[in-house]
RNA sequence: GUGGAUGUAGCUCAGCAGGUAGAGCCCCGGAUUGUGGAUCCGGUGGUCGUGGGUUCAAGCCCCAUCAUCCACCCCA
């Protein structure tokens, strides 16, 4: 084979296709119920806005962005996520001009990371983001908005959600310089990569999967305990919230985000079902990043849902028979122009997908090329139908005869059926 | 970036100790001159990931390389 694609980028096939339509459908149409508006962002970005935005010493910054320079020289990049462009567009329109706005945006995202089970270097997400709203209602709607997304979808068994406080600026300083006085001098039992963070970023170290990090953790000072009063209050009311919503969750203390950009309250919804990819949606508060990425200072609050891990959910979950056609058109001898209009005439009367024999192939081949496509029914247009000006209606999926009919009432006996079956 | 496993027909795989490739599914045709889904019969299809090396001889042994999968890491 001369060519194979590029590593960890992936081909959708027409066998998938028709589940990740469905999928999309369900998740955009959610957001739309909410009064999410769409907004198209472009996949490259000035390689600045993800290293300010997302932050320099992010994994995701440091070692994961496909970063190169233009012929020009400057230093440009895939998007790895989408929180920083769409902050980005929204200043630079002025979208945020006095104004709140609920937004959603669908597409690929680039990290340059080693593939495994869930994890390629493409992936699809949507996201919302919502901007001017700085009480917690935004984070309850935003959770009950996605409860609904995948329990709509069929996996809401699969999945569950974590929530967590990371506190807001004063106070996740006070707590990061007490985590850090806690753990210097502890510094060499812990593993290297702890180590290291510890001066990059070190309340990452929280949700070190190290046992004996996990075990230094846990007798160092508690996040939960340096949260300042407005922080407790807004976790506090977001529970209130999602418990009064019938959204069930669990607090995990130890979930910290991996960009930079959050502040208070941070989520992922987990699933045991995908290996170690265990994070199928996740997000939380970004209150200082408007700022950061030049802007004025406007509360915001947000998620990326990773779509080809959905979709691996969906897949296992949901069964689904997706077709190719609802009408197969078979036709015998010199008969096609005729079948044509039969099939134009069915397209024009109803939203069917009508697909006509083409190429060559005896009757038998042509229904059995009928059956594999799905479709409900076969017309047959040959030399008895066209002699009296009607064609043979046959149901592939029930039992039933056979009939001859004009076109009225072909349409007539497709017309109750008429919407597709995709 | 690290570790392990795997690359043979479109797909899932077999190939025993080195002797120039097999099965099932799929597809095509026939049994059924204009009737699918079941059954039976026949057929198409392979530079054995790629490049070197060892050997009289390599799918099998050695080296390199690429890719995939799983885990670490990280995340969606």
């Amino acid at each position: 084979m001369k060519y194979q694609r590029v590593r960890g980028m992936r081909d959708i096939l027409p066998e998938d296709t028709a589940r990740w339509r469905e999928v999309e459908g369900v998740v955009i149409d959610v957001l739309r119920r909410y009064g999410y508006r769409e907004i198209r962002l472009p996949l490259l970005e000035a390689t600045e806005v993800f290293s300010r935005g997302v932050g320099e010493a992010t994994d995701l910054v440091e070692k994961e962005m496909y970063t190169f320079d233009d012929r020009k020289g400057k230093s440009l990049s895939l998007r790895p996520e989408g929180t920083a462009s769409c902050v980005r567009a929204c200043i630079e329109n002025g979208l945020l001009h006095n104004r709140t706005q609920r937004l959603w945006y669908h597409g690929p995202m680039f990290r340059y990371e080693r593939p495994q089970k869930g994890r390629t270097r493409e992936h699809t997400q949507i996201g919302a983001e919502v901007f001017g709203i700085p009480g917690p209602e935004v984070d309850a709607e935003i959770l009950v908005m996605l409860a609904r997304v995948f329990r709509e979808l069929g996996v809401g068994s699969a999945v569950s959600l974590e929530i967590n406080s990371l506190g807001s600026g004063e106070s996740r300083t006070r707590y990061r310089e007490a985590l850090v006085d806690y753990l210097s001098p502890r510094r060499d039992e812990l593993d290297a990569d702890s180590r290291r963070r510890l001066a990059t970023n070190p309340l990452r170290i929280l949700d070190s999967k190290v046992a004996t990090t996990r075990d230094i953790v846990a007798g160092g000072p508690d996040l939960a305990g340096y949260l300042d009063e407005n922080a407790r209050a807004r976790f506090d009311a977001l529970c209130d919230q999602l418990d009064a919503a019938g959204v069930g969750h669990r607090v995990n203390p130890r979930l910290v985000r991996g960009l930079d950009y959050y502040t208070d309250v941070v989520f992922e919804w987990v699933t045991r079902d995908l290996g170690a990819q265990d994070a199928v949606c996740s997000g939380g508060r970004y209150d200082g990043l408007v700022e950061r990425l030049g802007g004025r200072a406007v509360p915001g609050a947000g998620f990326g849902m990773g779509l080809d891990r959905v979709l691996l959910l969906h897949q296992a979950l949901v069964e689904r028979r997706y077709t190719d056609a609802d009408v197969y058109v078979a036709v015998t001898g010199p008969h096609g122009p005729r079948a044509a209009q039969v099939a134009e005439q069915v397209r024009e009367q109803t939203r069917l997908r009508v697909v006509q024999h083409a190429g060559l192939g005896g009757l038998r081949s042509q229904l059995k090329e009928a059956d594999r496509s799905g479709a409900r029914w076969a017309v047959i247009v040959g030399d008895d139908e066209v002699a009296e000006n009607r064609v043979s209606l046959k149901a592939l999926r029930e039992e039933s005869d056979q009939t001859m009919v004009d076109v009225e009432e072909l349409l007539a006996r497709l017309g109750p059926s008429a919407q597709s079956g995709e």
